[in-house]
DNA sequence: AATAAAGCGGACAAAAAAGTCCAAATTAGG
DNA sequence: CCTAATTTGGACTTTTTTGTCCGCTTTATT
């Protein structure tokens, strides 16, 4: 349960890349986003090793969703981003107790810890993109959900 | 959402300090919780100034708590520790969005953060205490509920 | 009164997270 | 072939979190 900043960025820029639908760059996703772009730059290759981005060296290259925004899950994306564990151990910190049934943490937390989980699992980033209608520049909204 | 190692050490050490139902130092609460103690003097102004724990200075001093188990709730030991905020904002971390409903991440974050602080809210450290029964040790535990 | 045991507060050190910078590799376009 | 645009990886700095240490004050016990 440790969700750190990068988490936010990576979901952020993740959700701006599937909104646009087609390639981009990742600097031009970092300054949509509001994101420091060379911190962002270090969080692709995360992204992209755990098969959620692909990306494309060069000029004209960029990155893009490797798979369709219905199949990427909100907490696939998390382990990629804070490791396969972070959603194991309890949110009140790692040592001594991660997933330890005998911590004295574990009986209270372990059963939310679960809801949550199969919320993020359940989630995907393209409902994240649904729920979320920008207020503001509602252009062509018509055929935004049918690309 | 702010969830730090300090929390984790803050909830071990009261729960420790309810199950004995007696004011003890706080270095003995440490020990017993396997926490540094040192780390956990510094924890001790914060839920003191919180209304949490009541401190005895000098010789045959130490803390206890402040009110009765029952009354305190996980919430309001976590604000202490982390700061008021601390559950105002969303998981993925403070800026750009804390509490913000503008934020992309808002729409799906805000109902399980709601359901989140109200759990913690309801939970009182006795509940924990109550739920948290040690595997080991297990002496007199027929007049343990009701002091 | 002296001593020992305790909380308090500030300074400091170590580790992790957050952020920046730059050179190298890659690739499209001129 | 050359250049511009892009990802990649490493080194680095800054900030936050975590942890330690020490001296001060307080207070019960002797």
């Amino acid at each position: 349960m440790r969700l750190t900043l990068s988490t936010k960025y990576a979901l952020l820029a993740l959700e701006e890349l599937a909104r646009r639908g087609r390639p981009a760059p990742a600097r031009e996703l970092a300054a949509a986003a509001d994101i420091p772009p060379a911190y962002l730059a270090k969080l692709v290759p995360l992204l992209a090793r755990a098969g959620i981005l692909a990306t494309q060296r060069g000029r004209g290259g960029g990155v893009a969703l490797a798979r369709p925004a219905q199949t990427l899950s909100l907490k696939e994306i998390i382990e990629a981003v804070e490791g396969p564990e972070a959603l194991q151990d309890c949110p009140f910190e790692l040592a001594p107790c991660a997933g330890d049934p005998r911590c004295p943490l574990y009986p209270v937390w372990d059963p939310l810890r679960a809801r949550l989980v199969a919320f993020l699992a359940q989630t995907s980033l393209a409902e994240v993109v649904r729920r979320t209608q920008r207020p503001k520049e509602e252009k062509d909204e018509r055929n935004a959900e049918r690309p």
